[in-house]
This record gives structure tokens, sequence and C-alpha cells, in this order.
DNA sequence: GTAGGGTTAG
């Protein structure tokens, strides 16, 4: 076959214009087809833009078609080429990538239009994780004028960033002939995410010139980091913002887990005219989500809707979902759910099913997963954990262990950390503590806090002194600093009516200086939130009327045989002491303040720090029958849906 | 052809 070369005919034009906006490979068979009877496949421009657009399009099976046809061609122009390393390495085998791109150096000896491939294969390099064969190529390009290209010598600092190489990239960037706004962005962007806080702030400091995207840089970057106040820094002595600059720091602050603070940053975004895309929407439904603010979550939907952002950009199903879920309102996930899940994204799955985790909805988060088999969508390591953390809360054990195995053996997917942390905790929670230890003896990877707080947390629940004390001073040694073992020993201590044990918990807090996380529960009462720490009813402002509120609930509960659960307190004092100090739990306040302001028979919601605790609960049940209301709590880990006196947990949480 | 923001997780 030879390429000839005809003028730029109409047909050629038109058929370049069609290659343009093809969006499925059939679209490509049948231009390739219609080229092929026309002749076309012989006109070099158009055979070019064939396989580079086929190569760049990111769909299913494009590469190899776009690599069957190049096959077929004699004497390939850099062009192709270029097509083809760029896409190889985007979104197929980088090493193909590496391949194209050393056969184009054998075959053509045009070096500037060779440069422009270049990017793609240190790409390649750092995908690949390849650090020697990045090397060799660095030092082949020193050897020539590439070196010169901006374009080059950043993709190779970028390449030894990626590959976690910092020290080596940044000899690489000092060496560079000249530095411009692209090298020292990157540069910073390379420490922020190996956690070099100094050294980025050096470098930002240091900068002839700087421009929004290094300001975003290091707002993004420090809150990374969990250095939020730095990222509030920046921001603030920033002159122009753009939407980036706003939804990094809402991120930050939702990393930092001051959700309100994100929240309000976004109402301020909004009323300086700056128009949230999707990315921002993404960022201010997870602080929504955080803070279980259905109505703002609703406006931020109704503002997708009416603004026409397709629910299948980014990550906006997913969000909604999950900020659904955590409000409470799982027919809403579902609603969403429903809308997208025909599309291929197992994000969409994956939250649905976690969603149906926190629900304790076990049997449903299964069909989800068995649906998601027979659609044929990958289920990848996240939706495993969603699914055994869906078993663990519904107390489907079997099922857990089924799916484990099933996980390794039909997906491929080894079980990390975390997947372990699922199976010790579904044994644990149902019971199981011996099945659960085994587990911590013989898995690969050493057991880390979760796990031993999850046999803690199990044996406080069970009642199990001589696990429990293990298992807490494992905790206690991997995080000295993590407040609720100490808690949960105590607990446990106080429940066995060891009394001793409990105080040398207390002095050995006392001595480290740990403080007890103190329990805090919000309720939003006519779009206005409202919030009870423990112990605290006084100093919000809301008066006795809380407490004699509660003092009503205790007596008209004792006769419907409510006992106060004193192994809830931690503290070792007076009986009495006791149960007023049970009366003061954030969640019972919000509570009270629920049932004085809300008319009667309306659904009450809370939201709930820490996890909510036993005498809470058998609380909130009666409550639920005694005053006919429908009360919504979410913990720390679940949901908990009271009504007719009982809890959708089954009181297994 | 090179630099900045988003999710699901025991």
């Amino acid at each position: 076959m030879t390429t000839i070369s005809v003028p730029v005919s109409t047909l050629a034009n038109e058929t370049i214009s069609k290659l343009k906006r093809c969006k499925s490979m059939k679209e490509f068979h049948q231009i390739h087809a219609h080229m092929i009877k026309t002749n076309l496949v012989n006109h070099t421009l158009t055979i070019s833009k064939l396989i580079a657009f086929c190569s760049l399009s990111a769909l299913p099976n494009s590469l190899s078609y776009a690599s069957s046809v190049f096959r077929r061609i004699e004497n390939p122009n850099y062009f192709i080429f270029y097509a083809l390393t760029k896409g190889s390495c985007d979104y197929g085998d980088p090493l193909d990538s590496i391949t194209y791109y050393v056969d184009m150096v054998s075959c053509l000896n045009e070096l500037d239009k060779i440069a422009f491939s270049l990017p793609s294969v240190l790409k390649a390099c750092s995908k690949l994780r390849a650090f020697k064969q990045g090397k060799q190529f660095f030092g082949q390009i020193l050897k020539t004028q590439f070196w010169f290209d901006p374009f080059v010598s950043n993709s190779v600092v970028r390449m030894f960033l990626e590959l976690g190489e910092i020290e080596f990239a940044r000899r690489v960037f000092d060496k560079m002939p000249e530095r411009d706004l692209i090298s020292w962005n990157s540069m910073i962007t390379g420490y922020l995410r190996a956690g070099e806080v100094d050294l980025a702030s050096q470098l930002f400091e240091e900068m002839p010139e700087r421009d929004l995207v290094s300001f975003n840089t290091m707002i993004d970057g420090y809150g990374k980091c969990g250095r939020c106040e730095l990222a509030e820094e920046v921001f603030r002595m920033m002159n122009e913002k753009d939407v980036v600059s706003w939804t990094s720091m809402i991120s930050a602050y939702v990393i930092d887990h001051h959700s309100s603070k994100a929240l309000d940053l976004f109402r301020e975004m909004l009323s300086l005219g700056v128009k949230p895309d999707v990315p921002a929407i993404v960022s201010v439904l997870a602080a929504i989500a955080d803070l279980g603010f259905v109505e703002e979550g609703k406006w931020v939907h109704d503002y997708i809707s009416s603004n026409k952002i397709n629910l299948n950009s980014g990550f906006i199903a997913s969000s909604l979902i999950e900020m659904y879920s955590k409000c409470g309102y799982i027919e809403n996930a579902y609603d969403v759910f429903r809308r997208v899940s025909h599309g291929q994204k197992n994000g969409d799955w994956n939250s649905m099913i976690s969603g149906l985790a926190i629900h304790g909805l076990g049997q449903e988060a299964l069909e989800v997963f068995l649906e998601m088999e027979r659609m044929n969508i990958k289920p990848d390591e996240i939706t495993f954990l969603g699914l055994f953390s869906a078993f663990s809360h519904g107390g489907l054990v079997d099922e857990g262990q089924y799916y484990f195995e099933i996980m390794q053996e039909k997906y491929n997917i080894a079980p990390k950390l975390q997947h372990y942390g699922c199976l010790i905790d579904l044994l644990a929670r149902a019971g199981n503590l011996v099945d659960a230890l085994k587990v911590i003896q013989h898995m690969p990877i050493e057991a880390d806090v979760l796990a031993w707080k999850a046999i803690l947390s199990a044996s406080t629940k069970l009642g199990n002194v001589v696990i429990g004390e293990k298992a807490a001073l494992r905790a206690i040694e991997l995080n000295p600093n993590d407040s609720s073992s100490y808690v949960m020993l105590s607990n446990i201590y106080a429940k066995a009516g060891k009394w001793d044990d409990v105080a040398k918990v207390r002095l050995m807090m006392k001595q480290r200086g740990v403080r007890k996380i103190p329990g805090c529960s919000s309720i939003v009462v006519d779009g206005k939130v409202h919030q009870f720490l423990v112990a605290k009813e006084t100093d919000m402002g809301y008066g006795s009327n809380i407490h004699s509120k509660i003092e009503e609930l205790v007596s008209r509960l004792k006769l419907e045989g409510y006992e106060p659960d004193l192994s809830q307190v931690l503290l070792d004092v007076e009986q009495d002491g006791k149960g007023s100090l049970l009366n003061l739990h954030s969640e019972k306040m919000a509570l009270a303040f629920g049932l004085i302001n809300t008319s009667n028979g309306a659904p009450i919601h809370i939201v709930k720090n820490l996890r909510i605790c036993c005498d809470c609960h058998a609380f909130i049940k009666l409550v639920s029958s005694v005053y006919n209301r429908k009360i919504v709590v979410r913990d720390q880990k679940r949901f908990h849906h009271f009504q007719n006196g009982s809890c959708s947990c089954r009181d297994y949480w």
C-alpha cells in the first residue's frame, strides 16, 4: 500500500470533521470502512487523523484498533507516533507508550517533532514506577537540545516527583537551564504531596513570581497535610481568588473536621458571585453530609438540577448518594442511584452500598452488589469495604466470610489492612471474639489500632474483661493519644464493678494528658442548628427546661420499666450523681429539645459525634413508643431509626 | 506536549 498525496478534498475534510465528533467505536468503524471504500485510507492526513482521534478517544478498544490501523501504514509520520505514544500512556499500557517512542526515534529524525512525545514517555515511566528507565531517558535528554525545551525539562521534574524521588527531582530542578512558573509550581506540589511542608513553604517564599496556581497549590497542599490554619492564612492573603481557591479551602476545612466552616465558606463564595463547578459542589456536599444538614443538601441538589449539571458528571451522583445516606434519607439516595445506576461508574455503586451499610441494611447492600455483578461492573477494593461494613452492621457473618473469599478468588483483590479490619469487626461484633483474634494472629500484615479497637469495642459490649483488657492495652500502645480506647477500657471495668481499675485508667489518662472527647449532639429545628455538649446544658443558653424535660421523661419511662444503666458512666461517683450524669448525655438533651420544640408526632433527627451509649439507646427506644415519635439518630458509625419502641439496628451495633 | 480543586472506606 502506498501513501498518495492528493489535495485535501472536500471528502477528506468531511471525514476529518466526522472523526472529531466520534463518540463510539461503531462510528470509528463506519468511518474507517467508508475511508477504505473511497480510498481515503491512502490519504496521509486523513489516516493520521483517524489514528490520532482513535488513540486519544479513551473509548474501550480504541487503542488496539488504532494500532491495527497503524500497522498497515508504511511510513508513519511523527503525528501518528505522538498520538499512539500519548494514547497508550493515558488510556492503555504505558509500556506500549515507550515502545512507540523508541520505534519513532529509530525511523524519524525530526528532533523538534520527537520532543512532543517526550512528556508522555516520561509520564509512562512514572506510571510504570520505572526509576531506572526514567533516569536513562533523562540522561539522553541531557545530551540533546530537548533539555532546553521547558515542556520536556518540566516533565522530567514531574516524573521524578511522581516516582517519589523528591531529592532527585530537586537536583534536576536546580540544574534546569530555565525555571518557569510551571517548574516552581510542580516542585512545590511535589513537596506538599510528600508532606514536606517546610520545604514547600520555603520555595513558595523564594519563587520570583507567583500565579493563582501557586496560591491554590499551597492551600490544597497545606489542607491535605492537615495544616488548615496555614491554608487559611494563604487563602486570606489572596487578592484574587478563583473557584479552585474556594474549593481547596472548603476541602481543607472538611479534612480538618470543620464542616460548618466549609459550608459557611461555600455560602460566602456564592454571595460573591463565584459560580460553583462540579468539584466545588462535590466538596461542599461532603461537608453537608458530615453535618447531616439535609435541607442544605436538597438545596444543592436543586442547584444541580436547575443549572443543568449532569448527574453523571464527575462525582456528583456519588456525592449526592453519600449526602442523602449520611443525612438519614436513604430513599432519596436510592432515587439518585436509580437515575445513574445504568452507568458504569463503580463509585456510584460503592456509595450506595456504603450508604445502605450505615443504615444497617445488609441484605439490601448485598442485593445492590449482586445487581452490580449482573451488570458486569467491576467491584474494586472500596466496594468490598462497603459490603463488609454492611455485613458487619447487619450481623451477616456467614455472608461476610464468604465474600472475603470471593473477593480474592473471583476478583483477584488481595485483602488490605482495612479488609482484615472489617472481617475482625464483623466477627467480633457478632460475639465471636476467638475467631476475630485468630484473624489477627494469622493475617500477613500487622494489625493496626482500628483492628484492636474493633475487638475492644465488642469486648465492652460483651463484658469480656480479659480480652477487652488485652485489646485495649494493644490499642493504647499503638495510639496513646486516642482517648476512646481508654474510655472503652474504663467502661469494661465499670461494668464489672472494678472501680479501682477504673481509677487507674483515669489516672493514666491524666498523666498522659489524654482528654476524653466530649459527646456532642445536634438537632435542626426550624432551619436552625442547636448543639448540645455533654454535661453542659446550661452553658448553651437553653436553660433549665431541657433538664426538667429529661426528668419528666425519666419518671414517665420508669413507669414503662426504664432502669438507668449506670455502667455507662466513666466516673465512680455516688449512685445519685451517676444518674444525673446520665441525664446530661448530649443525645438526651438534643432529644428533649426536639420534643419541646417540634409539633406532636413530627420526626426528630439527631446527629452525634461519638457512638450512642446503651443507656441512651434503651431510653430513646422507649421515648419513641411512649411519645409516638419517629426518632433518627446518626452516631459516629451508623444510623439508628427508632420507632414504636424498637430500633432499626435491632440492638446490634 | 509540562503546574492547582472533587467521592465511595474498618
